[in-house]
DNA sequence: CAACACCCTAAACACTCGTTCAACCCCGCA
DNA sequence: TGCGGGGTTGAACGAGTGTTTAGGGTGTTG
């Protein structure tokens, strides 16, 4: 920690990151003005009110996470980023507070994640051009969905079993990692299903959408 | 509403459903209250503590559930089977409990999302049988996360724009369904990428893993 | 009729929350 | 030396919470 070395207005800022990633925004100012080592007046003389307190962690979280991003190099998909952030300790408390953001909503997390979802969506681009994925007939709402779901099914193992220690968020990303590489992998490269028939349906009931893009080959299944 | 004929006890739980599922499990017991035209100290004594009262509308949405998941017929799936309980209109409000359950964590949402884990997974081994669907190298691994991620997915779109009219289910459950019906349908029928080479290159990586169950063909390509 | 048991209400209690405020310390500056 | 003035404190306020408690009614029972 190189704590001493900060404003006292950042040091009450990052402790908030720290307290709302550990607990959720419900913890009281009095816990953060504890952890940042400060009387729960200078909080709200700082920031105003809680909510001020907030809005300056979501936008200080989003903006690490902007400016380090490259750092966190590989894949598009949010486990791969957090996973990334997440294992330069420095950044663990700032990715347990995207997931707390994540949990409970609010303008974070939308930032968060239509921001994902314009990476996705590129991503998705690259390796359709490439030859290396099925294109889509909807290639944006392929992104979305996919985005969503890739964060969804992390918040549904993170709500069901949350961990032990809601400091190390490694760990825990981790853990579904190992849980899930195997049926995602084999979903994304087979699917599900072994003939065209619902999607056929699906396809015919709505009058075939808009196929732009590249209304590629369908594979011999 | 058939409320006047119903036990004190059933109407302060049947008014607990309401407002849990509408604003969460953080509204105080005087709203509780007021929506069973009650005294506040009269929701205590019936269950002794808020907990109690939580646990009473656990209860009691499970057991429904449970009991008129037959009649909710059609294919198996989160989405699907609340989908088909939010259109019984009478059964919008458990809906409601539901999704703000999966939301805050706790045990309904356990025994929920396990329950639908079971169901798919016997619902996948009739697909896998009948050769509609692909079999997977791990059977188990595979039912909870697609259940993880259909329920994942839902709750994701419902905490990024929460619908504005948190009494109808119905009408979120269907704009949900509308959006990611192509995106899934393309994913499950022909998967994402157009070779097999990540999945190989994991299955080497780990070694090859316990493929109990079926240890069936790997169909071929 | 008296007595008991039960359903129910209204008020109060104890606590936490976000927020406010008067005062204090300590610094630079004239 | 005196004078601000921002950083900081700790106590207090008011509204919210879950919970407790004393006490009305009301019906049933002896």
């Amino acid at each position: 920690m190189r704590s001493e070395d900060l404003t006292t207005r950042a040091r009450i800022r990052d402790a908030a990151v720290r307290c709302f990633g550990r607990g959720g925004f419900r913890v009281g100012v009095r816990v953060v003005a504890k952890e940042a080592g400060v009387s729960p007046g200078l909080v709200l003389h700082h920031f105003g009110s809680k909510q001020g307190l907030r809005e300056a962690c979501d936008a200080h979280v989003l903006g690490v996470i902007r400016e380090h991003k490259r750092e966190a190099v590989g894949g598009a998909g949010a486990q791969a980023l957090l996973m990334a952030l997440a294992s330069l300790d420095r950044f663990a408390p700032l990715v347990a507070y995207v997931l707390r953001s994540l949990q409970e909503g609010g303008s974070l997390a939308r930032a968060f994640v239509d921001h994902l979802v314009e990476d996705t969506e590129a991503y998705l681009a690259e390796g359709v051009a490439a030859g290396t994925l099925r294109p889509s007939r909807d290639e944006a709402a392929r992104a979305r969905y996919l985005t969503h779901m890739g964060i969804g099914t992390l918040m549904v193992d993170l709500t069901l079993d949350p961990p032990e220690d809601p400091d190390d968020a490694t760990a825990f990303l981790t853990r579904f990692y190992e849980r899930t590489a195997l049926p995602v992998l084999e979903l994304f490269t087979d699917g599900l299903m072994t003939d065209r028939s619902m999607l056929d349906a699906y396809l015919l009931y709505v009058g075939d959408p808009p196929a732009e893009g590249t209304d590629a080959d369908p594979p011999a299944a």
